[in-house]
DNA sequence: CGACTGGCCGAGTTA
DNA sequence: CGGCCAGTCG
């Protein structure tokens, strides 16, 4: 491990950088990964430092096994033994996992998903009587997250805002307080908990806190920018004793604003940090100079950031590609053509991917690679784990493991059907919470209570059940359990007997489920981690900090990429296709606040910075999207590129393979409805003045300067424009009043 | 109790 | 256009 020959200047100033502060400013493509991987291996190897006394955090599963897997490459995983390589939530959890009772939980605790939190919040609402339709709980739960992520409690959420004088704040408050006992009482945390309940055992348990800042001695962490206050202060806890804290992020990166990301963290890290290192990498080792270039340009309209430049000694490579399509048939069929069209000249399917803003946007791409025989894959739409399936014999597990999971209890109630509904929980449940036990222990004696007695059988048969299923806990290994429960629950059987392809389906799933348990009995037995556990909880709560993009891919499969943008930072492409480049998509509707089109365009500053060899920007006049077509504004972002739209070139030259009847009429179909009901409209007005436009239309009007219609709505003098104008944005005009003219 | 249906509403990114 | 929920009927 030659340091010097295989990192650039400054990845070896920041690899060998051992004590105090480090703030590693590291472009997109700059080798971040090198440098903290030959950072650890430095420390180790050259600095005797223990691997017992490293902190190496990432945001996600795949970023911390990636770290690992090369950090082992580097040094050979024996002399990793013992060294934390964990997102936050799962070192949070195992720390938690290990100092439970302190807080007040047990150590067999659960972590909720977005739906059983969505669960507890409703059944809140219904405890204190609130009409969900007069307070809804998805706005309650923005408002808990949005809490949370800035450290406030129900107590100080109370405190903060007005509640005596404010109805809408004084009620949130109350389901706040009433979530978070529910959760305690649940043994269960959401995920911002994770992170909020170690910063409170940390706060109050100075002997814990100092175990740790002594144990992580160096702490990394990765991704700096998409920390939250509670990331942030969590990870200022454990460093304030040694201040041997490396940071590495990219400002420009920072596309979680939505989930609380603090951009300010990493802007800030050195007036927090004053005597800290500043190392800025801006060689970019993955892509062409056209890209870098395009990368730079987008990004240099934002205001709140530092500066950086990205270069490379590569070539200037392959022009940038934009295409304006019709529709989003189109644009679909476009890409397409370009694939194969790569594929013929030698070129992988798996060397193309498609990111969009929306998840939404990838139905008509599918559509398209499927009659043309591509084989692709989606990465996030429907998530394995988040089937139907799946979520139930994850929640029989935890009632398995804990029995005092309601939640999970409520869920696998009626799996398979034995005829317990709502009902009888509701009424279990209400008992329960009466006389302070749990609702499979109501169950178990559903005979005692005359309201349970029309299902006091069914009640207590599945009680009995469970508490049997239950007895074999320990005597197998997970897998095996994991099958065990699988077919002792019933589900299987009852999947056989409606014998219809999806049950078949479901089926697979389980089975895969299996393969996942076995998966994870290896990860645990290969481990160089030592506080791995070969048990039904650990095994849980790895599922439950589990995604999609974790699951271990098989490495072969060649098959283009979907993803959302989100999903793709952090990968790299040879072909790149950032599709739907159109205002209200890219940037989205939402983004309305200057901050928010920042963000928006950071956000387009990664896709782009996704592509090695080539780059596709495509947009589409029409497209048809939520079960309208609408005419559309291309994005701003492909005007801040400067880049010319590429004409409809003669494509027939590069593929005739689509160029087929049936294919052009489906394109054609939607649009000519389209426009259809644009003609009908105007029609049945016969007024002059609407009928001398049309959406497409580019007009002028007096104050807002020049724009494109969008959108018309009702007829003659009630005819409402809707026009995104060049400058001002998007307006809703009264066409009778607003005095257009053409241009 | 639960399956089915019609209507309504929403439609963004995620560990 | 599709998912979810409430209401109805078996």
């Amino acid at each position: 491990m030659d340091l010097k020959k295989e990192l650039n200047k400054e990845q070896y100033l920041a690899a060998t950088h051992v004590e105090g502060p480090l703030l590693i400013l590291a472009g997109a493509g700059s080798g971040k990964t090198r440098v903290i991987t030959y950072r650890i291996a430095h420390l180790i190897r050259n600095c005797g430092v223990s691997p017992y006394n490293i902190l190496a955090i990432t945001f996600t599963n795949k970023a911390a096994r990636e770290m690992a897997e090369r950090a082992s490459f580097l040094l050979g995983e024996e002399n990793l033994y013992g060294i934390w390589i964990n997102t936050f939530h799962a070192a949070c959890g195992k720390i938690l996992r290990r100092y439970a009772d302190r807080i007040g939980f047990n150590s067999n605790f659960i972590i909720y998903d977005e739906t059983e939190v969505q669960v507890v919040l409703k059944e809140c609402l219904r405890r204190l009587n609130i009409d969900e339709k007069y307070l809804d709980p998805k706005a309650v739960r923005k408002y808990i997250s949005k809490a949370k992520d800035e450290m406030i409690s129900w107590k100080d959420f109370t405190k903060s805002h007005d509640t005596y004088n404010n109805h809408l704040f004084r009620m949130v408050s109350e389901v706040y307080k009433m979530y978070q006992e529910t959760l305690l009482a649940n043994n269960a945390m959401d995920f911002d908990d994770m992170i909020l309940m170690t910063i409170k055992l940390f706060k109050e348990n100075p002997d814990v806190l100092d175990y740790y800042q002594e144990k992580f001695k160096f702490i990394m962490v990765d991704e700096y920018q998409d920390t939250n206050m509670a990331q942030y202060e969590f990870v200022r806890l454990l460093a304030s004793k040694y201040k041997n804290l490396c940071v590495v992020g990219d400002d420009d990166q920072s596309i979680y604003g939505f989930r609380g990301a603090d951009i300010r963290n990493i802007l800030e890290f050195e007036n927090e940090y004053h005597d800290c290192k500043v190392i800025k990498l801006e060689q970019n080792y993955r892509s062409t100079q056209n890209i870098l270039d395009a990368a730079n340009r987008i990004i240099k309209n934002n205001t709140e950031r530092r500066h950086k430049r990205l270069w490379t000694e590569q070539g200037h490579g392959e022009p940038i590609t934009r295409y304006e399509a019709e529709d989003q048939n189109d644009e679909a069929l476009y890409i397409v053509s370009a694939i194969q069209d790569g594929v013929r000249k030698g070129m992988k399917y798996s060397d193309f991917t498609i990111l969009y803003r929306i998840n939404a946007l990838s139905q008509t791409i599918e559509k398209a690679l499927t009659r043309f025989g591509i084989p692709y894959r989606v990465y996030g739409g429907l998530k394995f784990f988040d089937r139907k399936e799946i979520k139930d014999i994850v929640c029989y597990l935890r009632v398995l493991d804990n029995p005092l999971d309601d939640v999970a209890l409520r869920r696998i109630i009626n799996v398979p059907k034995r005829g317990i509904g709502e009902v009888s929980y509701n009424n279990a449940y209400d008992i329960a919470l009466r006389e302070d036990t749990n609702v499979l222990n109501v169950f178990l004696n559903a005979g005692n209570y005359p309201e349970l007695s029309r299902t006091a059988s069914k009640l207590s048969s599945f009680a009995l059940k469970i508490m049997d299923i239950m007895m074999k806990k320990d005597t197998m290994a997970i897998s095996e359990y994991v099958k065990y429960v699988i077919y002792e629950s019933g589900m299987i059987e009852e999947l056989k007997r409606e014998n219809t392809d999806e049950a078949e389906s479901r089926i697979e799933n389980l089975m895969e489920f299996i393969s996942v348990a076995n998966e994870y009995e290896s990860e645990v037995l290969e481990s160089p981690d030592a506080e791995n556990l070969n048990n039904l909880t650990s095994f849980l709560q790895n599922i439950a900090l589990s995604t999609d993009m974790d699951k271990q891919e098989e490495v072969d499969a060649d098959t283009v990429t979907l993803m959302t943008i989100h999903n793709s930072k952090g990968l790299e492409f040879p072909v790149v296709f950032v599709i739907a480049m159109e205002e209200g998509t890219f940037p989205s509707m939402r983004a309305e606040m200057p901050e928010e089109v920042e963000e928006e365009r950071r956000l387009c500053y990664v896709a782009i910075t996704r592509a090695k060899k080539k780059l596709y920007l495509t947009h589409s006049r029409l497209r048809l999207l939520y079960g309208r077509t609408n005419y559309r504004v291309p994005s701003r972002f492909l005007r801040e590129l400067e880049l010319k739209a590429e004409k409809e070139e003669d494509r027939s030259e590069k593929s005739t393979t689509f160029r087929t009847g049936a294919v052009r009429k489906g394109a054609f179909g939607r649009v000519v409805n389209s426009v259809g009901d644009v003609k009908a409209l105007n029609q049945q007005t016969g007024k002059v003045d609407t009928k001398d436009f049309k959406v497409g239309d580019r007009v002028k009007h007096k104050k807002f300067g020049n724009g494109t219609i969008v959108k018309m709505e009702g007829s003659g003098d009630k005819t409402v424009v809707e026009i995104q104008f060049d400058s001002t944005g998007m307006k809703r005009l009264m066409l009778a009043y607003a005095k257009l003219s053409h241009i």
